[in-house]
DNA sequence: TTATTCACG
DNA sequence: GACGTACGTGAATAAG
């Protein structure tokens, strides 16, 4: 039986092959599942407020095995094994086992008996025992099936439970064997023999001996010190078993290695009994009662509609149906639902919505089909819009169409730029632009509608184009932004896209872009799709939209993510999208000029550098210029990184140069002459828009986890200062005619924040006094103010927000490690509160997963309690980092927000805000509105903290005005 | 596509 | 001497 998208068949419908398959048997790893997938899960709760977010997870997985029923590879029986909370055997060896595990999470504790309920759901059976782990059984149970001639998958991760895959039953009574691998069904993966080899570069039959050497912190089994994995597998590669290792160390050349081998070798042999997985445990069950006859709907549905899952429970198809439009609304209840949509969905549980129709959705062609949904639209007071245009570009994109969604299923498509690509013999047909943006306008514009869209900001400024001013707007990406930023894992930017928030909350896998419109060479633009097509695809979104909105709504409600969202984050859209239709002029022929100088230095540098190398190459490809300099030459210092490829960065360079190789020096310098060319002056010109002559970048407010913009096509927020060729550049950006520039900057916010947060006395009296607080800092740490003291109390500052590491330190400050710490020692006890921030913000993420700003803000790190150290650590420095990064980047949003307005009402019309950078804004203005502008400007963004947060130090502003960028800092 | 390098706060 | 060495970004380039 497999239960589809569509139906569930009973078992007498059961296809026959299945029966007569060889057995396959799935032992699910239950206990090791739900860890990981609490992680990897919003914190989803059900209509009662249980947390059910890896319940969820794992009900989605047994959802996955079970539709895999008919493959070849699919499971004939299948069992779920479990922990059962108690001691096992390997605690009468070893009483330390497992001694210093985390206690789970809060939130995770009352899943686990769900996870029982959830299995009895799917009417699976489930194993457990007392004094065995799960691993034991399932190695139990591995291998009597494999004797009885049964495939076995093992659904988990787990690395001892590694030390199985590929074991073959021992064929006796003229059976064929049977043969083990395992599924990651996380990253839906088969782990056979190979990826062993890959992951711990040994045979599985010798990872229990690589494991044993290797320890494992998690588990507290103890190895043997200093060995990991690298070394583990190198030894038993070379010697074949521990015990053969363990002999051979005395014979070993004198290393801390032999030592420890020798001093430890009882450890690794106490390791090695505690990771061997135990074969022979009584089996409480019989493997012929695990086999699967079909799913029972009924207990399943129970299941998942007690805990609100409802997207599956649609999927289990229990046959009601489903209207696949709504009727009209009452307009009595029409009255009240611009109250509720601007509260923000139902405070109910969510209602159960049809799963989505791509045939429900209707193309709009005709002037009465559109009144008919705009009316519609004024009455439902929310409506979720998407456009669709020719580009990334909001600047220069043209409309091809827009889609309206009113509920579930409840879209449509209105074509308005189609055909006009010469791929239709004839223009189907369609209402005219201009005719059905007159008509769309007053919905548009109207305060009683929401306008709910994903990444609605460019949506804004398209419509903006046309003359339209959308609003008030809410934005699903942002909702998702300001509750699971940090949550995204594996993919980069995509977490808050749309196809990975219609996977994560409703189940549904969206037509992509790519499917629509072709990619690379074949791609067309979305304006010559046909209207069939188009409407499935532009429709869906706004559907998806809507439903993401009313389940991201009610989860900020419910999580406290409200103030975020409300106060800091949504009012920046329309401003943020202000900032990008007003770009910045770029003096096109000085940016040229100085492509032009450029140019010529680098060739000259170019010809000396190939002189002195003695031969051509390519100066811009690290791995040729390692060869030169370490191989050829035999420069020492060459650092080969995993890649097996010279390290050449700055640092290596500058080392080699400040011992006299010419060589290392020019690199640099045509290394920077070229990043300036290629990056800025080149590049820069290419991005002045041609109908406005400006340069409009555009920011994505959910691209930095901390809560920070970041800017990209072009990035205007890395534009060079720090070097005085770089500075030239910033000469082209310039103000128009009769106007200037204005910067303003926060100086030094982030210490300014950390001396709040952290409550440090004599910084806070520092900044109060207006005292430089690099100087203050040396006083304090050192007794005396010297131009070397207070440079090093510098770089301990600023390592303060990094999240500090005496190699880190020491590395920025050219001693060692030891000197560093001293370092870091004194100045923990001279800013003891320092030094309680960082404590009391590692336990908090330990504990809740995330990090919170003043403006509550949350910031998760899934690694925080990884048990790859470096992985750990590095999520230990970002969730140091985060709050106070994060508050300054609430800070700023705030003064933006407010910034506008507060000039409008000191009758400055003609102030532009155009650029933000992190801790300065950037102004356009009339040369006679600096003196007026610049107290209010400085005032909002003192302020901007207040009322919400008081800090105990002042903001200071630094403002400086100029015909360009870098006359104006 | 991935790794390396380097521009900014 | 296991990982890798300060936090957060985006873009260009070489090379697989």
């Amino acid at each position: 039986m497999a239960m589809s998208d569509a139906d569930t068949k009973t078992s007498a419908e059961k296809p026959a092959d299945s029966a007569n398959r060889k057995p396959h048997l799935y032992l699910v790893d239950g206990s090791a599942y739900i860890f990981r997938a609490y992680h990897r899960l919003p914190p989803l709760t059900d209509p009662e407020g249980t947390p059910v977010g890896a319940v969820y997870g794992y009900t989605t997985m047994l959802w996955k095995l079970a539709q895999d029923l008919d493959d070849a590879d699919g499971p004939t029986h299948l069992a779920v094994i479990l922990d059962k909370a108690s001691r096992s055997f390997r605690h009468d060896l070893f009483p330390e086992y497992k001694a210093n595990r985390p206690p789970p999470p809060e939130d995770l504790v009352p899943q686990f008996p769900l996870i029982r309920d959830a299995t009895r759901a799917f009417s699976l059976p489930c194993i457990e025992e007392e004094m065995l782990e799960a691993d034991d059984l399932i190695a139990s149970y591995a291998r009597a099936a494999t004797r009885k001639g049964w495939d076995v998958t093992i659904v988990s991760s787990d690395k001892d439970l590694m030390q199985l895959v590929g074991k073959c039953g021992d064929a006796d009574d003229g059976v064929d064997g049977g043969c083990v691998d395992m599924l990651d069904t996380m990253k839906n993966a088969r782990i056979d023999i190979p990826e062993v080899q890959e992951k711990f570069g040994v045979l599985p039959e010798q990872l229990g001996d690589v494991l044993a050497l290797m320890g494992d912190s998690v588990d507290n089994i103890p190895g043997v010190r200093g060995i990991g994995p690298k070394t583990a597998s190198k030894l038993i590669n070379e010697y074949g078993t521990l015990e053969a290792v363990l002999t051979a160390a005395p014979d070993m050349k004198k290393s801390k290695m032999k030592e420890n081998l020798i001093e430890h070798a009882e450890m690794a042999r106490l390791s090695r009994e505690l990771v061997q997985l135990k074969e022979d445990c009584d089996l409480p069950m019989e493997l012929e009662d695990f086999a699967l006859d079909g799913i029972p709907p009924d207990p399943l549905a129970a299941f998942l509609s007690k805990h609100g899952f409802t997207s599956l429970l649609k999927r289990l198809g229990n046959g009601a149906g489903s209207p696949a439009r709504p009727t009209e609304l009452d307009p009595a209840k029409a009255e009240n639902a611009a109250a509720d949509a601007v509260e923000g969905a139902t405070r109910q549980p969510l209602p159960e919505w049809p799963k989505i129709d791509l045939d429900a959705y209707e193309c709009v062609q005709s002037v009465e089909r559109l009144d008919a949904w705009i009316e519609r639209a004024f009455a439902a007071h929310a409506v979720a819009i998407d456009t669709e245009t020719s580009s990334l570009d909001a600047m220069r994109a043209e409309l091809a169409g827009v889609s309206l969604a009113l509920g579930p299923n409840d879209a449509c498509y209105i074509p308005l730029g189609h055909g006009s690509d010469d791929m239709f013999a004839e223009k189907p047909e369609q209402i005219a632009l201009d005719v059905a943006l007159e008509k769309l306008k007053p919905l548009l514009e109207s305060d009683a509608v929401l306008k709910v869209g994903q990444n609605i900001k460019y949506d804004i400024n398209v419509l903006a184009r046309h003359g339209i001013a959308m609003g008030p707007v809410e934005d699903t990406m942002i909702l998702s932004f300001d509750l699971d930023a940090g949550r995204g894992g594996g993919g980069i930017g995509q977490a808050h896209g749309m196809d990975s928030l219609a996977e994560t909350h409703l189940g549904h896998t969206t037509l992509t872009f790519k499917d629509i419109c072709g990619t690379g060479k074949k791609q067309i633009p979305f304006s010559a799709v046909p209207l069939d097509k188009a409407t499935r695809y532009a429709a869906e979104d706004a559907d998806v939209t809507w439903r993401l909105w009313k389940v991201l709504r009610q989860r900020v409600a419910d999580e406290g993510a409200t103030r975020i969202y409300e106060r800091v984050d949504r009012p920046l859209i329309p401003v943020v999208a202000g900032m990008e239709r007003e770009g910045i002029k770029v003096d096109r022929e000085f940016l040229s000029g100085l492509s032009s100088e450029f140019g010529g230095q680098i060739d000259a540098l170019e010809k000396q550098i190939h002189e002195m190398a003695g031969e051509p190459f390519t100066v811009g490809s690290p791995k040729q210029l390692g060869e030169i300099l370490f191989d050829k030459m035999g420069y020492k210092g060459g650092k080969k990184g995993k890649s097996g490829q010279y390290s050449t960065d700055q640092s290596v360079l500058e080392g080699l140069a400040s011992q006299g190789v010419d060589l290392a020096a020019r690199v640099l310098d045509w290394r920077q002459l070229s990043k300036l060319r290629s990056t800025y002056t080149e590049a820069l010109q290419e991005a002045i828009n041609p109908r406005t002559g400006r340069v409009h970048t555009s920011y994505s407010l959910v691209g930095a986890q901390t809560g920070r913009l970041s800017s990209t096509d072009p990035n205007l927020q890395n534009i060079p200062i720090r070097t005085e060729t770089g500075r030239r550049i910033r000469e082209a950006f310039v103000a128009e005619e009769g106007n200037v520039l204005l910067a303003a900057d926060y100086s030094q916010i982030e210490l300014r924040l950390a001396a709040h947060m952290a409550d440090v006395p004599p910084l806070k009296e520092a900044f109060a006094n207006g005292e430089d607080i690099h100087a203050r800092t040396a006083l304090e740490m050192y007794g005396e103010v010297t131009r070397d003291t207070r440079a090093q109390a510098k770089t301990i500052n600023f390592a303060i927000l990094y999240g500090i590491s005496r190699w880190g330190l020491a590395g920025r400050l050219g001693t060692d490690a030891d000197e560093a710490q001293g370092m870091i020692d004194r100045y923990f006890e001279r800013f003891p509160g320092i030094q309680r921030y960082i404590v009391a913000t590692l336990e908090k993420v330990r504990e809740c997963g995330y990090s919170e700003t003043l403006f509550g803000r949350k910031t998760h790190f899934r690694n925080i309690n990884s048990k790859n150290q470096a992985e750990r650590q590095g999520a230990e420095r970002a969730a140091i980092n985060a709050p106070i990064q994060g508050t300054s980047a609430d800070i700023i949003k705030r003064a933006m927000a407010r910034m506008m307005p507060a000039l409008r009402d000191a009758g400055l019309n003609d102030v532009r805000m155009l650029l933000q950078v992190h801790d300065e804004l950037v102004f356009e203005l009339p040369e006679g509105d600096v003196a007026a502008a610049s107290p209010i400007i400085e005032r909002v963004m003192a302020e901007a903290a207040l009322p919400s947060v008081t800090l105990d130090v002042p903001l200071g502003i630094d403002i400086g005005t100029g015909k360009s960028w870098g006359e104006a800092h």
